[in-house]
RNA sequence: GCCGGCGUGGCGGAACUGGCAGACGCGCACGACUCAAAAUCGUGUUCCCUUCGGGAGUGUGGGUUCGAUCCCCUCCGCCGGCACCA
């Protein structure tokens, strides 16, 4: 427990330091046009990611990454820059709507108080936000945009030729709705009976929903998918410039999940017909000695013989009956049945079975595969279990003197899948599977029998929601054909309700008002909704200008914030983005591939200066409990951040979080750490003030216009530059041990020197500023030079040629193992360290006459003494 | 299974580009102040043997190097992601 008497009166203060910032909006950043705007200053946006405003509260999870964003906003606004740094609420959700469904509260209710509740612990922590930029993602004024955006989407395609987004006009084709970025397809979903929704795929844990466990089941149901698969290329290949961790750059690049192979056409004997597979081994075509069709695949009813009708669609009802979780058990014996059919193998003219099986995927590639068991696991182990053919067609490359030919099948006791040199392949045979790969396709192209190709393991965005407290979407519906409303009718707001409980069948809540649905005579509207990632991805874009009612950014705010150029008419290089974004891994892939696709839309149409919106990102860590486990309500160990401010105040909260260890590190709770960094800042709040007999604070007596000593001022100019290229590493737990280091230094010295905290508490203000703010105030009214707010100054220099020291210890190692130390000038040469290394005693003894094989001397660190062994 | 990250004192962590391992903080011990306690301040604190002094040491085992927490290989453990993607 700490002391009941508090080491400095931060409950005064810090309040205090807040009103008066949010009074003066002192973080406000001003735009291009604005009366203060001065073009003159760099400007740097710093991000957070937005918080969905729970019953909860906050989290000292979210504190850790907003200390950190609001330090280098702090710090770069003493650096002169001009601060982009809001706040905002992503509010749409599922549980403000399970909680109406349960009380009758209208989630609109719900969300407002907890919005007001983030806002003031977030301001109850002290972070710069600029206030006047604060919207929710449920706002109609922002939503509206939101549902423009989907307008742009639904009114513009992918031309493959120019790799972009074009609006429809540019098209040709005669089926506009095939190739539009928002479409409607009917798609198998999640569907929820007891909380009557769908779910997204993440909100679905082991087949069961995340929020209650509920059963979920697969139903096809008309949905409006997002065709972000046609930017797949674009989203790996843009992510190359990004100042992104390598680590979510490859969660990205293996979630699109790129392969190159070929698709090869496989006639149906007897049939006329053909089906087509996407393998990434053309090279193996020669040992393809079946076929296999996804149990969905639309083409088994054609091919499956009168005999085996019945035993394939029991097959496919078993399958179709099956959730994804039982569909995709790992320790599953592979099942299938033979349809009866055969394929010709284009390369032999081989005639091979097809079968169906659920270990093929009807939502990758063809949805159906050439099997090839001697050199897959999956078809070898399939192969194996009916009998079928396994004939290897690639050895093992290498062993020079082995032939050409190895005996079949014994020869394989598991599939080989690597690499190596084509055998009983015609003509492949001998080439390694890179140049057999090169072949065969231009055999199939020449052919026409196949060509290669590229395929993508990511799929189109089911954006459509059963839900209340979405996003409408702008759409009406007439003679089953969707319509897009013009943007003169936005926003499209959610009717009011009494009763959100679900209808109990896959019709969304928004259809059970009929005054709403009816949009005229004959037009319906559409009654799903946006998923909640709708608002989180541009709202970085609002934050540049949140209170345009004309556009959804102005195009100057735009330019200057994203780009840095003061207004849309100059000329720049085409990268930038949001400075820094801060976040956690959580949203590596989803929130952060989402965003970047819908950018790369508007920026692909002209509305935005940058292909990418985020050119620097950073996440933090999680912050375990002082248990070292996940902190949850039911293990008990959740810290909350409200109690550590009441116990010890918003600084010592933001320093501990900070000094934990690094930012992007997992690491665990602990109160003695909070104590410890408080204990600092006591120290720091006695180095100006003092009690008085009636128990106020004064300022100490002992502070006096004195120098520096030399040992205080290079501790001055080392702390400076420490604390400086701390920040700017994102090194925040060193600059604070620096910090205490110069403190400790003061602490005791009397009298102390001003000068010292002239210093100091710059330094301290993007840390702890309410601390440094009332310091800097207090000392105000005693000394000159204390001007202005601690949080307003210039950030303090340093001067290299002070960092000097005259004399330098060296470690003196024998064959690298420190013996001895000495004391050389700066400005010693080579020669003298290496006389007085083998003057120091230890190196004498050691030395005893053995000869030197050499000496080496790494400057201002050691001398390494080498000796026989 | 595959991919990625991480293993340093009793604890959180520090150590630049291969150059004195353990900064700073916590905890602990002792001391000062105090009638006493708290708070504060000071000293010490990697481990082992010890009088001096010596030896070992960054998950394990090896390698490269004058020198390895850092680079390479092996194995072990923890965390995260993906998971029949043809």
């Amino acid at each position: 427990m700490a002391s009941q008497r508090k080491q400095f009166p931060f409950s005064d203060f810090e309040p205090n330091w807040q009103s008066r910032w949010l009074a003066d909006a002192a973080f406000r950043a001003p735009n291009p046009g604005d009366a203060d705007f001065d073009p003159g200053k760099p400007k740097y946006y710093v991000l957070d990611m937005f918080p969905y405003p729970s019953g909860e509260g906050l989290h000292v999870g979210h504190v850790e990454g907003y200390t950190a964003t609001d330090i280098i906003a702090r710090f770069k606004r003493m650096r002169g820059f001009n601060v982009l740094h809001p706040m905002g609420w992503d509010a749409f959700g599922l549980p403000a709507e399970q909680f109406a469904i349960k009380t009758g509260q209208h989630p609109r209710v719900t969300t407002e108080r907890n919005i007001a509740r983030f806002r003031t612990q977030l301001q109850s922590i002290g972070f710069s936000y600029d206030w006047t930029r604060e919207f929710s993602t449920t706002d109609p004024d922002y939503f509206r945009w939101t549902q423009w955006i989907f307008l742009k989407l639904y009114n513009s395609w992918f031309n493959p030729r120019t790799r972009k987004a074009e609006p429809m006009e540019t098209y040709e084709g005669d089926d506009a709705d095939s190739v539009r970025l928002a479409y409607v397809a009917e798609m198998p979903v999640n569907w929820c009976p007891a909380l009557g929704t769908v779910l997204a795929n993440e909100e679905v844990v082991d087949g069961k929903s995340e929020v209650g466990g509920h059963p979920v089941e697969r139903r096809p149901m008309r949905q409006w998918m997002l065709r972000i698969t046609s930017y797949a290329e674009r989203l790996i290949d843009e992510l190359e410039g990004l100042d992104w961790p390598e680590g979510i750059k490859l969660l990205q690049r293996n979630w699109i999940g790129r392969s190159e192979g070929a698709l090869v056409k496989f006639g149906i004997a007897d049939l006329g017909k053909e089906i087509e597979v996407f393998t990434t081994r053309p090279d193996t075509l020669f040992g393809a000695t079946y076929m296999v069709l996804s149990p969905e695949h639309p083409l088994v009813r054609e091919v499956t013989t009168p005999d085996r009708i019945a035993a394939v669609e029991v097959y496919q009802r078993e399958v179709g009956s099956k959730s994804d979780l039982e569909r995709t058990e790992l320790t599953k014996e592979k099942t299938g049945v033979f349809t009866g059919a055969y394929a010709r193998n284009p390369v032999n003219d081989e005639r091979i079975p097809i079968w169906i099986a659920d270990y093929v995927l009807m939502g990758y590639g063809t949805g159906a595969i050439m099997a090839v068991p001697a050199h897959d696991e999956r078809d070898f182990e399939f192969a194996t279990k009916f009998g079928l053919e396994i004939r290897q067609v690639v050895r093992e490359a290498g062993r020079g003197g082995q032939p050409d030919f190895a005996p079949f099948p014994e020869a394989l006791e598991a599939a080989f899948c690597g690499e190596g040199i084509a055998m009983n392949s015609a003509l492949l045979d001998g080439l390694p599977t890179p140049e057999a790969k090169v072949k065969i396709v231009a055999w199939l192209e020449q052919k026409g029998l196949g060509r290669g190709t590229v395929n993508y393991k990511l799929r189109d965005w089911l954006f459509s929601r059963q839900r209340y407290w979405g996003e409408p979407f702008p759409i009406v519906w007439k003679e089953g054909r969707h319509r897009a409303l013009g943007e003169s009718e936005l926003p499209v707001v959610q009717p009011e309700l009494e009763d959100f409980k679900p209808t109990g069948t896959p019709e969304p809540p928004l259809s059970k008002v009929r005054d709403w649905l009816n949009y005229s005579e004959e037009a319906k509207r559409e009654t799903n909704t946006m998923p909640q990632w709708a608002g989180s991805c541009w709202y970085y874009l609002r934050f540049c200008d949140p209170k345009n009612r004309a556009r959804f950014v102005g195009k100057d705010a735009e330019t200057y914030w994203m780009t840095g150029k003061a207004n849309s008419d100059m000329q720049g290089p085409r990268a930038g983005g949001v400075d820094l974004y801060v976040g956690g891994t959580e949203h590596a892939v989803l929130h952060l591939l989402y965003a970047r696709f819908w950018h790369k839309v508007l920026f692909d149409l002209g509305y935005l200066s940058t292909p990418e919106p985020f050119q620097r990102l950073v996440n933090q860590g999680i912050i375990l409990g002082p248990d070292n486990q996940k902190m949850s309500k039911s293990r008990g160990n959740v810290v909350n951040p409200e109690n550590v401010i009441a116990e010890y105040g918003a600084d010592s909260l933001r320093l501990y979080e900070m000094f934990m260890g690094p930012l992007e590190q997992m690491k665990p709770w602990s109160m003695k750490g909070v104590e410890g960094v408080y204990r600092f800042l006591g120290r720091v709040w006695r180095l100006v003030m003092e009690e008085t007999q009636e128990g106020d604070w004064s300022v100490s007596p002992e502070l006096a216009e004195i120098e520096l000593n030399n040992r205080q001022l290079r501790l001055a100019h080392v702390t400076v530059k420490k604390v400086t290229e701390d920040i700017e590493s994102f090194d925040f737990n060193t600059a604070i041990s620096q910090m205490m280091i110069f403190t400790n230094e003061f602490v005791n010295s009397r009298p102390r020197p001003v000068a010292g905290l002239r210093t100091l508490l710059p330094l301290l203000s993007p840390f702890a500023p309410h601390m440094a703010e009332e310091l800097w105030e207090r000392l105000g009214e005693k000394f000159s030079g204390f001007e202005g707010r601690a949080s307003s100054q210039d950030w303090p220099p340093y001067d290299e040629g002070l960092l000097a020291v005259d004399e330098v210890e060296y470690g003196v190692q024998i064959n690298g193992k420190v013996r001895d130390r000495m004391l050389a000038r700066k400005d010693a040469s080579d020669a003298e360290l290496e006389k007085s290394a083998l003057a120091t005693p230890k190196v004498r003894d050691a030395v005893a006459g053995k000869p030197v094989l050499k000496i080496i001397i790494v400057r201002d660190k050691l001398v390494n003494i080498v000796l026989a062994k």
